[in-house]
DNA sequence: TATGAATGAGCCTTCATTCAT
DNA sequence: AATGAATGAAGGCTCATTCAT
């Protein structure tokens, strides 16, 4: 067989997991809790994990790679056209405006780490990876069409990624208060408004 | 006497309980850690507040108030000149990185939210509050001087608070990975970036 | 009232647990089993001991005292003629081959002792205690009427408690394997031949 | 081959559980840490031994079994001369003072057999075992040589062993309280005053 | 013969809540 | 208005034991 049956329970807990932490929240969720909806006994749990700390540690690093690949999937469909663009920002919205189990995971235990640093490295680890997703495609593209960035390079990745991640908690506090169509459009608005012309490359063009 | 001891007290409770939820977060914080910081027995903090819900839901309250209270300084300080809305900028930034005691709380009962829905109408008022007053210091006065928003009005100052709010996140888990002025400066450049000049004002001045 | 009924409850626990642990010993009983000896429930037991350690402390405090009491009444009770010295050795044995809840207690702990340094102070104490005891009554009696030790005077009263309590675990593994009255015959046997003549002050005298 | 892998598998985790019972005494002793010394899983533990409690047994049986036989080389190194006794006195004293793993462990469990009757006999027969060779080598001898015990015949090897475990606890609680020479010397008065010439036998030999 | 997986009871502890005073 | 005492329901974790392989 070619997954041992330990990793498949295993496997199997940290989905149970997820799904009752995007359910219930850190704060309320209980070994107990993923026990029950693993269908596994709350020693089981304990015997694939050793601490309630390393499951959670654990499925914070399977949630932010599952929505780092999601990420990826957007920037990578398409090309460098600006339509192709668009809708990479579009996708980028969507993955965490439709608050899949592992986007509510990542949401949760970010607050979760102001008091609990054994979840940062897993979260640092994601702000990197999603800025330098938008690093190669976006600024690498833009840039290449003459464009140039108005805010320092290292800098507009985290800025997207925050504007990102900030209009989430306003999405969940109030539902709806954002139209989608309207922030996405903002954002596009946004991004472009980022880059200006780059005269100096611009010329060498003309 | 003005105050009944009553509110007295319970006033000295919220505080305390600010100031541990800003320590230890909401996950770990009892009532039993509040009382002790408000140097009094659990039973007092029941006799103030029937439950721990209740009593979170007053210190949230309270928190955003503060908070609220700081924005509107950082906004009525200065005139409209850009000088001054530069500076405004700057405070918004610092009310959040600065991480006080309410700043704080507010954050990391916004997570929470998700899965309490008695703490949202108060994040839901303060998202409100801190949009209007964008709306009505920023906006307002660059469309006096004849810009206009490239994005819609109503979500421009929920995109400034969201930056806001997602890039605190980010510091929160790499702290020092943001240098304070390239933020700032960066917020600044995208402030300015989502306004361009209104032909038709503009063309009824010249 | 003179006693505070945080005390009351506070002693009744402690004697409770002493009875569960005579009965069950240190490594079968749980502070559910002493909780529901002592009517309370087991939140009442960590109300008044933080710890089952400090709980467990205290009792074996309590366990030490109560023994060392009926040792001082022992030696308490008689003069210095050998017939009272024979009654008080009587007694020194009868406390412990009696098998009261407090020496049962004492001895179970001694040998947790080995695995738990938190428990050694109060052993020691009681130890010093009942050395200091026999070197006082026995001792100095003796040496008054002209007997001198024939073993260093420090070491002897430890010789004598170590004696009983060595016997008591055989008393324990093997009941009745040692008839009572032989033990405390031939204990007084053994006091008597650990002192001879001292001939210096013998002298003195004829 | 002499021995069954099984016998092996078996004597390796006896050995294991001895050592660990030593360092951790049984109160703080899993099955886990057995196995884990063993360098086994704990279902192989299991299959060679039913329930914890058939371990335990086995191991106090061994203990008992190497205590003993070092007590036996104690007392048949040498002749019957009283420089023989007294060093084979010396070697009794050591063997429960040096704390080898056996040693200890049976101090250990000696305490766990007052509530758990199924260690009770193998204690039992270390303690007539103890008792007869007293009595086989220190009794007859002495007796041989016209000296007559001051206490019955059959309880003086007890309280022999008796003194020798009771010291060994005090040098746990307190180690270094009782200087190891001055007890042995204590040791041999002891021994030496429980004995009288004995007059009828003298006076055949005169 | 041995292992790895799983169980379930039990353990110590924490905590929101109640209530007599 | 406030306290101290007590409760009982979880909570995370340990552990002896079972069993399929």
């Amino acid at each position: 067989m070619k997954y041992k049956k330990s990793e498949i329970s295993a496997a199997q807990i940290i989905a149970a997991a997820t799904r009752v932490l995007a359910r219930q929240g850190y704060a309320r969720t209980s070994l107990m809790d993923i026990a029950q909806e693993a269908g596994m006994s709350k020693g089981a749990v304990h015997y694939h994990f050793p601490t309630k700390e390393a499951l959670i540690s654990k499925v914070l690093e399977r949630a932010c790679d599952k929505v780092a690949e999601r990420t990826r999937e957007a920037w990578g469909r398409g090309g460098s056209t600006l339509e192709s663009i668009r809708s990479s920002l579009e996708q980028l919205w969507s993955v965490r405006a439709e608050r899949t189990d592992e986007a509510a995971v990542v949401s949760d235990l970010i607050a979760q780490a102001l008091h609990d640093e054994s979840l940062r490295p897993q979260l640092a680890a994601y702000y990197r990876f999603a800025a330098d997703q938008v690093h190669e495609h976006l600024m690498s593209h833009l840039v290449g069409v003459g464009l140039r960035p108005k805010v320092p390079a290292e800098i507009l990745p985290r800025i997207l990624i925050g504007l990102l991640d900030g209009l989430v908690m306003q999405e969940i506090v109030e539902p709806g208060a954002l139209g989608s169509d309207a922030v996405i459009k903002s954002i596009e608005t946004i991004a472009a408004s980022l880059f200006e012309v780059d005269d100096a490359k611009a010329g060498t063009k003309n």
